[in-house]
DNA sequence: AGATCTTTCGTAAACGTTTTCGGAAGCTTC
DNA sequence: GAAGCTTCCGAAAACGTTTACGAAAGATCT
């Protein structure tokens, strides 16, 4: 079923009938309501490659998603929810969303070279960027539109959205601060994730800002899963010289760390201060709740989307945007013991 | 950089250009050596939409994901795993896996028939599929080669393959009964998917075989989540002729069932027998730990792979395969009290 | 040396679209 | 009633590939 077969069926030019089903000018409403209704009776849509083709353009945005790690299913699928958004805004404005897969341990620019010289898409979304990414000089030099979910060392360089570690770092540090807190322990990602670079320089900046002595060693690189807060929680309950006040940075820990506190006899916000970064409905039978911080997933998604879009208007837009939070306080904190 | 400059570049014609690099006959070692060493150098990559409009074939296989719903996030990540596994085979093959987010709220056929229309891909892999599915006709109708990830109602008419969800269930209500047990809970997804209504036949059978009388009161809708295995052991310790064992349809359900055990006071294994389907990494640190089933997930995705590519072969092909899986008994099974 | 075969390459058509251009009507205007 | 204008449509080129076909040159054979 291609242009071809459906104008011979309606007895109309080809050109005819790819005006009348593009919305263009150049045709009687009669014809282009005869059109229309036949598409849809005969189930007409057009071909992808032929339409890329003459128009240059794919209609499709990809989503770079690395696999294979586990920050891909943060609480209430983080990801999933984001692209979820975006490819309802996309579906929207005529566009496609696309996930290409890719495994972390292969070399993600050889993928992404084929990628661009293939043009398989409009415009990509890069996640998982990490401090140094080879990914932004090979996708600056290509033209094609970017725009990436992290930040990487040249941020300034290209458009990027991220999430605020550091302020929600630096807001829950005080908070905890207030609360007569003095050695308090951050997870961190184990690789060489752009994460956790910020969360150690965010770190040193509010403790310095607080007025409070920083000790790195508090800063735990930690498998990024519930058993990575049951080994953490282990890890600091066996110090010397114990941290008060335990931050997550990836809330579903909170499921081993309530585990071992529980084990030991312990109890979160009493013995020890808990918080995590993203409020997350899989947690809600926690007691007590975890102290995070509420952050709007989808209007993320949607604002992805619609700053991709308006990157393939003006490719050289520049914008680099924090999303912002809401920081809430339970009783998982309490006063420094 | 298309096939033109590069042909230009070389001084040869564009058919020449063109056999070289795809491996055809009737160009010399030398030209062809020529041709692949000025192909790298120049980064070209023969554009997609060009080629698959000539081919008839997009070298891509796409893989429709329902996004929204929690099954996507099992522990380890069930469903990236199968991707993974199933992106690097077809990547050996010179084929591209892409997903396509679709979420469960929008009509999936819609979307569905747009991407048959479009000729977007060379074949499909379908996943959450329902007990009845509309997109089983449409693809069938299409005579675009796919594979379900799931069972149908319709299963005979279309190749799939799926866990062995009535297999494992069967072996533990095995294992179970075999310790004295005489009324087993089981939790079941609360939708409509095809899971629930499979796991309900397989527990009313596997009770009859066994010959223990079968109380479908015991099969239990429950949120997919840590919070929903939370809910349904609150609800099961509330009951009043109370089961002695529980099964988990989602092995992260046990953080919210070990939670709810140890705040009434019971213990895994001896006040309740709790077993889950797959066995997950991220559950490594509860005690006991859990009885469940081994699979092997990239093995899986390799089939997956495999099949689909087999399919695009011979479109006529009919398999249905039951994954294979290993029992793995723990401590969290106990006698009958 | 002429005929035949083989190797190697260029030419051109085709894939399904979109879009520019020109032309045929139908209409208005003087 | 001819000229000009508007409305509507068809013809054809173009996008980047692949591939069937033919031609030119070289090699082999009688």
């Amino acid at each position: 079923m291609n242009i071809k077969t459906l104008a011979h069926h309606l007895d109309l030019s080809i050109g005819t009938v790819s005006r009348a089903l593009n919305g263009k000018p150049d045709v009687s409403a009669a014809t282009r309501k005869r059109v229309l209704e036949a598409a849809v009776e005969l189930g007409y849509s057009a071909n992808a490659s032929g339409r890329s083709l003459r128009r240059g353009t794919t209609q499709t945005i990809a989503f770079m998603l690395e696999t294979g790690q586990s920050d891909l299913r943060s609480g209430d699928n983080f990801f999933m929810r984001v692209i979820d958004a975006m490819q309802a805004t996309l579906a929207g404005q005529g566009y496609d969303l696309v996930i290409l897969p890719c495994h972390s341990s292969s070399d993600p620019t050889e993928y992404l070279q084929r990628v661009i010289a293939r043009g398989m898409a409009d415009a990509i979304i890069v996640t998982a960027t990490r401090r140094d990414d080879p990914r932004i000089a090979l996708l600056s030099k290509s033209r094609l539109p970017f725009l990436t979910l992290g930040r990487t060392a040249q941020a300034d360089t290209h458009p990027w959205i991220d999430l605020d570690f550091e302020g929600i770092l630096d807001r829950t540090l005080q908070e905890l601060a207030s609360l007569g807190h003095k050695r308090i322990a951050v997870t961190v990602p184990e690789g060489g994730s752009n994460i956790a670079s910020l969360l150690r320089e965010a770190y040193a900046a509010s403790h310095a800002r607080i007025g409070l002595p920083c000790d790195t060693g508090l800063v735990i690189p930690t498998e990024v899963s519930e058993y990575g807060g049951n080994a953490v929680t282990r890890h600091i309950l066996g110090m010397p010289d114990r941290p008060t006040a335990l931050i997550l940075n990836y809330e579903l820990m909170a499921f081993g760390v309530y585990t071992a506190l529980t084990e030991a006899g312990l109890a979160a916000g009493r013995d020890l201060s808990v918080a995590a970064f993203r409020r997350s409905r899989q947690l809600r039978f926690l007691h007590p709740t975890i102290t995070a911080c509420d952050m709007d997933i989808e209007a993320l998604g949607t604002t992805l989307a619609q700053e991709t879009l308006a990157l393939l208007q003006d490719p050289d837009r520049r914008i680099g945007q924090l999303w912002p939070f809401d920081f809430v306080r339970t009783d998982s904190l309490g006063p420094a013991p």
